[in-house]
DNA sequence: TGTAGATGGCAACGATGAAGGACATTTCAA
DNA sequence: TTGAAATGTCCTTCATCGTTGCCATCTACA
């Protein structure tokens, strides 16, 4: 590869002209100026990131760090991420956990390492994972999940909202004994989904059964365990089934149609989330939209905003308005 | 951020002492270890892989091109590739294209600017984009997709054989009359596809009706587009559709479903790609699995050998053995 | 003589590693 | 036994990777 140098030496001027012209960072005659775009040209020339970025301490990368590129909440998120970054010439380096936790330390000390500009992070719900990010001194955004009393830079959407959508689309379709099935409650998007319903019920006027509020994960093993689970424990099936999620609300009727339950004519399901493809799942599912895309969009353009400012600016939080989305899987309603 | 040369001084050594300590690159006394490790805990120090990268000509980073994202295909594809990266002390810059063909131009320059060891692409079906890659002079493995003729690095699945894996099935349940919806001929995967189709159908006695095989695209869409298409344009239905992909299947039977054909009742539908959530898809669909995920790992392996060797070395196509998952779409057999 | 305009020189950025120096130890002829 | 030469050990000095940008220099003109 053509370095400066051989660009300098070829047009017969010096590395800084050289510099001037490609950065415009200086006037340069136009005389000199065309010696060396010519020169450039002639040689194939590339500027060496690596190079500019030991100089200027910056590498116009950022960092993402996700759970599990697996669940379809991701790809979407993931590329609204790309999707700016690409405008703004900046690269992602995609970091996945697979859902092992101790892997993001491991991540976060190569992207130290690699000194990136800022970081993404999808999966970040416990103070001692902030603490670790902290450390870095890196810039970062928080996307989605969010530790306890957090209240720097984040992107994420109004859980409790989007539980309460989804108990009044039941109760609007005349569903009253409604089970929900939650997520692991360490995290804040599980915990604000859970208490949504229950206060979205209650101010229903109706009763939450402890027995029908189940814990779990964000998957589809996790909602199709507390099918079975549920199966064996409540005498009284529920009438309508709210999940915390789109793939738990997947496992659920997994679960429901094994035991020869049918959705919806003998209990509804409702997702949350509205992942890809769950307009084409097995019963097209009723779920509440959160457009990860523009979660994904919206936080790498803070974070671009962050990166640039010299002194640290007021933190922001942008919470996204997610929107109801019926289908069939809680009763046919085709206006939608 | 502390350098080396803050160690340095802290631990009263030179810096190539520190150096060595770091790479264990030379012997260096427990003595002076001692102290240099000393130095490194008590002010945090962290190599700068930006200032190593200059130095070694190399950055443990490799690029990632892909088409989009969004399609169910990539994610494990790119987990496979980012697992085996994260083992081996690699990055990973994800590239999306969104389809817009145009970007692969300029996430190459980008990639040679930022001096990634390497690059994996996954949407390389033609000449012209060959020689761009070519161009740069970086090492690369091509997957799933390639050129014609292209006979150098590359994993990939045998293609024809998934057609016939799928036409044997729809055979043995009993359909004659079979359409094959396929992909867009310019990529090798659909050509292969709709050969191994045509092929297939010809060995078993079965007439190809030129009328109901379509072309299009990889996409949702592009399935349920072809669907009305041939309800407008054949007179009698064929009893099985056999499809390029999975996503391509989606718009078929959510087509068919439209018009108010039930699956597979009234038309069998076949997959091809086994996509996640295809088993809990609408129907859940007979396919052919290629397991992505393992595409990936393979072919990031491939990489790092290819990236290893100063001398290049002679050429490997990893070609994968598809698989038959029989689920409900073509007529219910619960046996697999 | 002063000033503005146009270009070049050079020291960084933070790491690596070849070459060489200081010192200790071994070898060997006288 | 002794001293010089040879060898070996451990560490440091320094040039280098490809850029950037401050500062110096040089020219032209008022």
């Amino acid at each position: 590869m053509a370095t400066m140098k051989d660009i300098s030496k070829k047009a017969n001027v010096s590395l800084s002209t050289v510099s001037a012209v490609i950065n415009q960072s200086a006037y340069v005659s136009p005389e000199l100026t065309k010696r060396v775009t010519d020169a450039i040209k002639e040689l194939n020339y590339r500027p060496n990131a690596v190079a500019r970025s030991l100089k200027k301490k910056s590498t116009e990368t950022i960092g993402v760090i996700v759970t599990d590129i697996l669940n379809p909440f991701y790809p979407p998120m993931i590329k609204g991420i790309e999707d700016v970054a690409f405008d703004h010439n900046f690269n992602v380096i995609l970091c996945n956990t697979s859902n092992e936790h101790n892997r993001i330390s491991t991540y976060l000390e190569l992207m130290l390492e690699k000194q990136v500009d800022g970081l993404l992070l999808a999966n970040i719900a416990t103070s001692a994972d902030l603490n670790e990010i902290e450390k870095t001194g890196l810039k970062y955004v928080l996307i989605n999940r969010k530790p306890p009393f957090y209240d720097k830079n984040f992107v994420g959407i109004n859980n409790t909202l989007s539980s309460e959508l989804a108990v009044n689309h039941l109760v609007r379709q005349g569903y009253k004994r409604i089970a929900f099935f939650g997520g692991d409650l360490k995290i804040n998007t599980a915990r604000e989904r859970r208490s949504g319903f229950i206060s979205c019920m209650m101010e229903h006027g109706l009763d939450v059964d402890p027995k029908l509020v189940f814990e779990g994960e964000y998957s589809l093993d996790s909602g199709y365990n507390n099918v079975k689970k549920m199966l064996m424990e409540v005498e009284q099936l529920p009438e309508a089934i709210c999940t915390v999620s789109d793939v738990v609300a997947f496992g659920v009727i997994k679960g429901l149609r094994d035991a020869g339950i049918r959705v919806p004519d003998d209990i509804a399901v409702m997702g949350n989330d509205n992942s890809a493809f769950s307009e084409h799942f097995l019963v097209p599912l009723s779920s509440v939209d959160h457009s990860s895309y523009e979660m994904g969009k919206l936080s790498m353009e803070l974070l671009l905003q962050v990166i640039k400012e010299k002194e640290a600016m007021a933190d922001r939080q942008i919470i996204l308005t997610p929107s109801l989305v019926v289908r069939e899987s809680c009763g046919v309603n085709r206006n939608t």
